[in-house]
DNA sequence: GATGAATGAGGGTTCATTCAT
DNA sequence: TATGAATGAACCCTCATTCAT
């Protein structure tokens, strides 16, 4: 019978820290908490991100977090309601820009060969030598754990890149640039990009991988000119 | 002494559990012993196996894996140097087999076309609907907290594959049915193993993934004729 | 998202040593171990009852009953399930046996000048000179925050002595003994006991109170002899 | 500095909010804002109570007295020296007036069963149906915490009612109209009011309890008219 | 004065590991 | 060997208190 929680709070948003615009008076003062505030809950995903990739989510103390962003303990809880939150919130934070570049991409209705050369380009750019990289594999690591964020990574990330690709691999199949059974597939196109984050991850120091080469040879040999059957 | 922070790869074998032959006296019972024995060990790897499938490393506790294994608690510990050791011993034990078979199958030196469906059948049958899926999926997540475990899966699995998997294409590559640069990326040719792996355990409710279709259509993209470029 | 619990765990009683009887082999050190566990269980409550005493629930540090009791904090929750459970089992197990006793005393259909006589007596040595006197104050003070446990005291302890009370009052009115008012509100008698617990506890270091006194004075004046109206 | 374990009873009054008139200038809004700051403190006061009252010292966070105060958390800090301070404040502001009232009475030296009459009425009114019942539970119920509380009460509510009590007792008792030995044990006349605030809170929603019928009846049966022994 | 973000000590609870039986 | 009660180090989260704005 432990007290109530009377703290409503929002699925995963900051808890109490509501920021309210402060109209009129202390414009100014108001306007550099807001900074200073956006600033420390960047710190903080920043610290967590580096936690959580190294450890995952269970074995991440809060403790060496808030070390590492350079605040208390007790401050995370001003911006997160709690490790999970704050581990979802990272996640969601990290994933969701990427989406939008893709389906842009996408829409442009390129001739497919360039749009793989670009796919491929941003691929490594925004997600292979990026912490982006972590952030999925922690998807991957956790995702069973925490079903709600396997779902809004469904929900707002793949199926939408899915549909993106989709749509790019029946174009160019009627065009005749793509086999068409790609087009029921989109994942194939993405397989080698997980190959090379769950690679860089574990075997790395073991046999390093030459990504960029690894993703075009897949390219060249799925778009490879093919002889009548 | 409780459970110490820093994961410090250990040994992994038993540690003390005598198994060795009873010198002398009773050399009946030993041998019935030793099988009982065995069968414990084998109880408490199955347990294990479910438990840190489904939660992860940390979040497995022991006394559910003894629960699941019906054993006490402490008996684990006859066995099992620590749970460390568990966790490592039963991803050993689980993914060492499947190497010779594929091994196997590569000296066979098939045409490929055909080793690529019995390739693809394997993966299916001994991977995909297996537990193995799971956990080559705990490797995938747990496998940067223990580098000794990585360093072992690399060493005694994957970099065995891939060598196998180079000699075939090469071999392929130089009779013309394969394009040369596959060869260079063993890689791509289980990238749809991985996809399918990943996909099955987060986002199987959403979206169903054929996963036999689509290995099979991956193939045939890699292996259809070309036009002389 | 913490790991579900799976622990059914019986509302208030221990969680899982259940102590099965062990039938057979090793009754000998089976009934030593369970006679172990008995005398653990009431170290705990006998030093939860101090330390509950002397600072209330929410005051009271688990550490502080587990160094009293000389055993580890962990300990405790091999006997309950919670401090809350630690903190309702010690209530009932301390209160529930008065009920019975004064529920045959009221039975005995003494005359009432003895039986209440006995009452005070019972009072006096039972409750006000034994701890159960601050396991009363306990119930005062924390039974708002624990409806349960009020309900528990109100149905258990007090509506049973109520009860009692009433019969008695009632034949005795019929008697004559007793002016028929009382039997209304049997609360009356047990008034003067209520301030000797809560007068003991925070004032009688500045003015002691004779308690059996009080008690004695206040019973004479309700048992008065009375003019006719 | 963190709360502090050791209850280490402080001087009780604000800290250092200078209310003092500003010298010289401005004496005008000086005296304004003497009275938002008293509004203040009493909004304080209030919050406190409800919170203190349902759910006890402990259990209280200064930011729901804070919330429900209508101001910020720091802002308790200006009127208040700490939360302890806060909480004796509280109990010494709702009690002290109560006792004037009696001595007044208790001096108008009325036939004993109108002063009765009045003191049920008093109590009902101003305790019972007031929330300084819930503050006398609060007394009961964390005043071993508080020594220097206990004592204040004692010394300045409790003694003072007592003697009042004893006087018009002594007094009563020489002309007859009570038995001798109540004068002995003034508590006695207070003890169904201690029931009747225990009572209704905790067991009123099982068994409502009327109390002025109660007060009136132990009255009654303490004055009813005796036969001469 | 008033605010509320920040602090950090603390405490309830968990669970890997040990060890007496 | 097997057991499971006992241990105690961790770790998440709370909240009284402070202090820059």
């Amino acid at each position: 019978m432990s007290r109530p929680r009377t703290t409503t709070a929002t699925p995963n948003e900051r808890p109490r820290s509501a920021h309210r615009s402060a109209s009129g008076v202390q414009q100014r003062s108001a306007g550099k908490r807001k900074q200073r505030s956006a600033a420390r809950r960047d710190a903080i995903l920043a610290a967590a991100l580096e936690e959580f990739s190294d450890r995952g989510f269970e074995a991440t103390r809060l403790d060496d977090v808030a070390r590492r962003a350079g605040i208390a303990k007790g401050t995370i809880y001003l911006y997160f309601r709690d490790k999970e939150s704050l581990f979802q919130e990272l996640i969601r934070t990290m994933l969701t820009p990427i989406v939008g570049t893709i389906e842009t991409l996408g829409a442009a209705d390129l001739p497919v060969n360039l749009l793989a050369d670009r796919l491929v380009d941003l691929f490594v750019r925004e997600v292979f030598e990026t912490r982006r990289k972590d952030v999925i594999r922690l998807m991957i690591a956790e995702g069973r754990r925490f079903p709600k964020l396997a779902e809004f990574y469904y929900r707002e990330v793949l199926s939408r890149i899915i549909a993106a690709m989709r749509a790019v691999l029946r174009r160019a199949a009627a065009r005749g640039e793509v086999p068409a059974g790609l087009a029921d597939f989109p994942q194939i196109i993405a397989a080698p990009g997980l190959v090379a984050i769950v690679w860089s991850g574990l075997f790395e120091r073991f046999e390093p991988l030459d990504v960029r080469a690894m993703m075009k040879t897949h390219v060249e040999l799925l778009l490879a000119p093919r002889r009548a059957a």
